[in-house]
DNA sequence: AGACTATGATTGATCGGCTT
DNA sequence: AAAGCCGATCAATCATAGTC
């Protein structure tokens, strides 16, 4: 989003009550920067992309892994950190998920994976305490 | 469906705010910032230091902040005013001060 | 004490950039 | 050219802390 230029660079706002503007950030609920001129569903290469009822929006709702499905993902991320694609298959079809989904929670999985290791092995030598 | 679905596996348990200090340092970025409130990673770190928290609770912090703010400006206009004006006044100490340091090595 | 709101964290999913 | 990965972000939701 090219932001529109900003003419009034550094304003000295004096009175307290004003200067709210509305900036691009604040704006568009995402989904929406590319416009192109067609809409197309998005060329996935996954076989069960089901479309919403209907049509419309692509509301991709949030979807809510069941315990059963994060179990055995959990499983398979301890087994390889990443995914060859016939496995990949395999696992869409076990838990009845799409082989996005199934993509894309290894992608997040491997992100929170870091993330945790980043906070760990720093431990001067004070223990936890516990009140 | 699977209501409760977990109970385990669910680590945010146990939170505890931020202190007013570490707020009013996070707000102070925002809100002199809100034409576009996305610190890069050294000011992510820089604020994480001085609030004492870690870089990622200051990520969730912009975050939440964010979508909260952009979801019901409303709300956050008094807020918004608040930081304005006390952001308003430390510039205007800091050109003072410019403006003096200014008048005494002057040609 | 209980309902309601504020807030930090988690996570499924998207966007843009870069690599293979 | 297409597919995957990464990093950042979004947006919905969870669970708890604070308020009245």
């Amino acid at each position: 989003n090219p932001a529109p230029a900003n003419p009034t660079k550094s304003p000295a706002l004096n009175s307290p009550t004003m200067s709210k503007q509305i900036f691009p950030w604040m704006k568009e609920s995402r989904q929406n920067t590319k416009q192109k001129t067609s809409s197309s569903s998005s060329g996935e290469s996954c076989a069960g992309d089901k479309s919403p009822p209907g049509q419309a929006s692509s509301k991709r709702a949030r979807t809510a892994y069941t315990s059963a499905q994060l179990v055995e993902l959990e499983k398979e991320f301890h087994f390889n950190r990443y995914l060859c694609r016939p496995r990949r298959v395999e696992m869409a079809n076990l838990l009845n998920l799409t082989e996005r989904q199934i993509k894309i929670w290894f992608q997040n999985r491997r992100m929170k994976y870091k993330k945790d290791q980043k906070g760990k092995g720093m431990m001067t030598s004070s223990g936890g305490q516990s009140p | 469906v699977m209501i409760l679905r977990s109970r385990f596996l669910d680590a945010r348990r146990k939170r505890r705010n931020f202190s007013k200090q570490a707020t009013e340092i996070l707000n102070e970025y925002f809100y002199s910032h809100l034409s576009n409130p996305y610190p890069s990673e050294e000011a992510k770190e820089e604020l994480a230091k001085k609030c004492s928290i870690t870089v990622s609770q200051v990520s969730n912090w912009f975050g939440n902040k964010r979508i909260r703010y952009k979801k019901n400006i409303g709300k956050f206009q008094e807020e918004a005013n608040l930081y304005a004006a006390k952001t308003a006044v430390t510039a205007a100490h800091a050109v003072a001060a410019a403006v003096q340091n200014n008048q005494t090595n002057s040609p």
